[in-house]
RNA sequence: GGCCCCUUCGUCUAGCGGUCUAGGACGCGGCCCUUUCACGGCUGAAACACGGGUUCGAUUCCCGUAGGGGUCACCA
C-alpha cells in the first residue's frame, strides 16, 4: 500500500439508516472514516440510507446529524440521501438484466420461507436455490424480483485493510434480490452503486458488513466497475463482551452528552478504542489527523470502558477553559438551585472554575460541585457536612466568625490566617475548625480548598452563613 | 448448524523472530502532598488461551484444539 495511492483523492463515506439515534459503534466508524479522510486530504462523505421507508425517520435523521455535529465530524458538501437515488438503482438493475448478470426470480415471499424451512430440517446452510435462475421470464404483469446471477465456481478475495485477506467460496454466495417485487431496491444494491456514483474510494466499516461485501462485490464485478477499499473495523462490545445494546445502558452519543461527557473525550476514547499510537493515550484531533491509520486497527472487538471515559473525560475538563465551562454548567446546576443562573453568576462560576474543574470527572459532577455558590441561605446540610456541624463545631464557629468579622481584607491569604489563628488559640488542629466551617458554608462534607470558598462567597454571604450555624454567645 | 473473523494484565492497548526479567493507560492496593474531596507525584499486584510444528531462537510465522464474536431476509 503506497501512500501515494492512497493520497490520491480519498474519498470515504459513513452510511448510517435512520431509524434511531447515532449509535456509539457508528459514531467510531463516522470518526475513523472523516480520520481517514482528513488523514489523505480527501472527502468525508454523509449518505443517509432511508431505502426502508417504513423504519427510516425524520426524528432518527435528525438526531444523528445532530450527534455528528456534537463530535465535530463535518462532513464535505450536502448530505445524501439514498432514496433519492431509486431510479438510479433500478436503472442499473435493468442494466444487470440486459446483461444477463441478473435475472428475474417469481418466487414469493411464502415460497422462500417454506423452502428455508426444508433447509433448516434437513440442516443444510439456508440459501436461495437458484431456482428462477436459468427459467425463461413469465407473462409481463407477473411480480417478480431481481437477482444477481452471481458466479457458482471459483472463489471471491477482498484484501481488507484490516482482516487481511478473506476468501470465500462462491459456492457460498447465493443469488441475492437486487430489486423487491415492488421495484424499490435492496441496500445491497444501493450501497453498491451509490458508493460509485460518489466515487467513494475506501469503505471503512463495522465487520458485521464483512460478509456482506463478498457479495457486493458481485454487482461491483458485474458492472465493470472498480473496487473500493475495503476496511471492516471490529464492533464494540458491552463490558461483558457481547455487542452493544440497550441493555449496555449509554449506547447513543447523545446520552454521553447527558452523562456530562464532553465530546473532545469520547472521541479521543473511541479512537482509542482498538487503535493505538505507540504509548500515546491523550490524543489532539491534530494528531490524530497526522497519526491515523488503517494499519493499526485491531482486529478483535473491543469492550466499551466507562470508567476509563470518565477518566479522559476529567482530563479534558481541565484543560477547557473556564468560560467555556461556566457555560456548559449552568444549565446544569438550574435545576439543583430551582432558577437559572444570571450573568453575574455565570461571571462566579467561571471564576470558581479553577477550584471546581479539577474535582470533577463529568460536567454533572461540576455542577453538584458549583452549586454551593448559588444556594439560598439557610443552606440544606447533608448528612456528612450535619456530623461535622455537631459537638464543640458551633462554639468554634462563632470564634471564627468573630475573626473573620474584623478582617480589613478579604483575601485566602488573610482568611487563611485567621482562622489558623483560631484554631491555635483553641488549641485544636486545623481540621477540626475548617470542616465545619466546610460545612456551613457549602453544606457538604467536601468542596474546594476552604479559603477559596470563602474568597469566592465573598464576606456578607460568608459571614451569614457562618451566622447561620454557630451559637450566638453574646445573646 | 454452514461460512467468515478474533484471542497480550480485569479493561483498552504497545509489540511487527532475538531489544521481553513483556512497555503504557484505566481500574485496584500502598506511600507522599493535604483543612475535606479531587488533582498531582512515587510505588505494588496483574497478561503472551492451550497443544503441536517451523526456526539456532518464538508473544511475534504455520496447523490444530478450546473459547469468543459476526453473518446467513423481497432489513440496513
Amino acid at each position: 500500500m503506497s501512500a501515494t495511492t492512497e493520497d490520491r483523492a480519498v474519498v470515504t463515506r459513513f452510511a448510517p439508516s435512520p431509524t434511531g439515534f447515532l449509535h456509539i459503534g457508528g459514531a467510531r466508524t463516522a470518526l475513523f472514516n472523516w480520520l481517514f479522510a482528513r488523514r489523505h486530504g480527501g472527502k468525508f462523505l454523509l449518505r443517509i440510507e432511508d431505502t426502508d421507508k417504513a423504519r427510516s425517520t425524520q426524528p432518527a435523521i435528525e438526531a444523528i446529524l445532530q450527534g455528528m455535529r456534537w463530535l465535530e465530524l463535518d462532513w464535505d458538501g450536502h448530505e445524501y440521501y439514498q432514496s433519492q437515488f431509486w431510479a438510479r438503482h433500478a436503472e442499473v438493475a435493468n442494466e444487470l438484466l440486459a446483461r444477463g448478470a441478473a435475472y428475474r426470480c417469481y418466487a414469493t415471499a411464502e415460497e422462500l420461507e417454506a423452502m428455508r424451512a426444508e433447509q433448516r430440517a434437513n440442516k443444510q446452510p439456508l440459501r436461495y436455490d437458484g431456482r428462477w435462475r436459468d427459467r425463461d421470464p413469465l407473462p409481463e404483469g407477473t411480480p417478480f424480483s431481481v437477482r444477481l446471477k452471481a458466479p457458482r465456481e471459483g472463489e471471491t478475495v477482498i484484501e481488507d485493510r484490516v482482516q487481511g485477506r478473506v476468501v470465500v467460496q462462491n459456492s457460498e454466495l447465493d443469488d441475492m434480490i437486487l430489486l423487491r417485487s415492488d421495484g424499490t431496491p435492496t441496500y445491497m444494491l444501493a450501497v453498491v452503486v451509490d458508493d460509485h456514483d460518489m466515487g467513494v474510494t475506501h469503505v471503512i466499516r463495522g465487520d458485521d458488513h464483512l460478509n456482506n461485501a463478498f457479495r457486493q462485490l458481485g454487482i461491483v464485478k458485474a458492472m465493470g466497475w472498480p473496487e473500493p477499499t475495503y476496511a471492516h473495523v471490529p464492533l464494540i462490545h458491552g463490558a461483558d463482551g457481547a455487542k452493544m445494546s440497550k441493555r449496555h445502558g449509554a449506547t447513543g452519543v447523545m446520552d454521553y452528552h447527558g452523562l456530562g461527557i464532553l465530546p473532545e473525550a469520547l472521541s479521543n476514547y473511541l479512537l482509542r478504542l482498538g487503535w493505538g499510537h505507540g504509548d500515546e493515550e491523550i490524543i489532539s484531533r491534530e494528531d490524530a489527523v497526522r497519526w491515523f491509520d488503517l494499519d493499526h486497527v485491531g482486529r478483535s472487538p473491543s469492550r466499551f470502558d466507562l470508567k476509563k471515559l470518565e477518566h479522559l473525560n476529567g482530563h479534558y475538563i481541565r484543560e477547557a477553559s473556564d468560560a467555556r465551562l461556566a457555560g456548559l454548567v449552568a444549565p446544569r446546576i438550574a435545576p439543583l438551585v430551582g432558577r437559572d443562573l444570571g450573568s453575574e453568576e455565570i461571571a462566579l462560576l467561571n471564576r470558581a472554575m479553577p477550584e471546581l474543574k479539577p474535582r470533577a470527572k463529568d460536567l454533572n459532577e461540576l455542577a453538584e460541585g458549583g452549586a454551593f455558590l448559588f444556594k439560598a441561605r439557610p443552606l440544606d446540610v447533608d448528612e456528612r457536612a450535619a456530623a461535622l456541624l455537631e459537638g464543640q463545631a458551633a462554639d468554634l464557629l462563632a470564634l471564627v466568625h468573630a475573626a473573620l468579622a474584623v478582617l480589613p481584607d478579604w483575601t485566602a491569604e488573610a482568611t487563611e490566617q485567621a482562622v489558623r489563628g483560631v484554631s491555635e488559640g483553641a488549641g485544636v488542629k486545623l481540621g477540626q475548625v475548617a470542616q465545619p466551617l466546610r460545612a456551613a458554608l457549602t453544606g457538604r462534607a467536601t468542596s474546594p480548598g476552604i479559603f477559596d470558598v470563602l474568597v469566592l462567597l465573598g464576606r456578607e454571604e460568608s459571614l451569614a452563613r457562618l451566622a447561620d450555624r454557630m451559637r450566638r454567645r453574646d445573646l
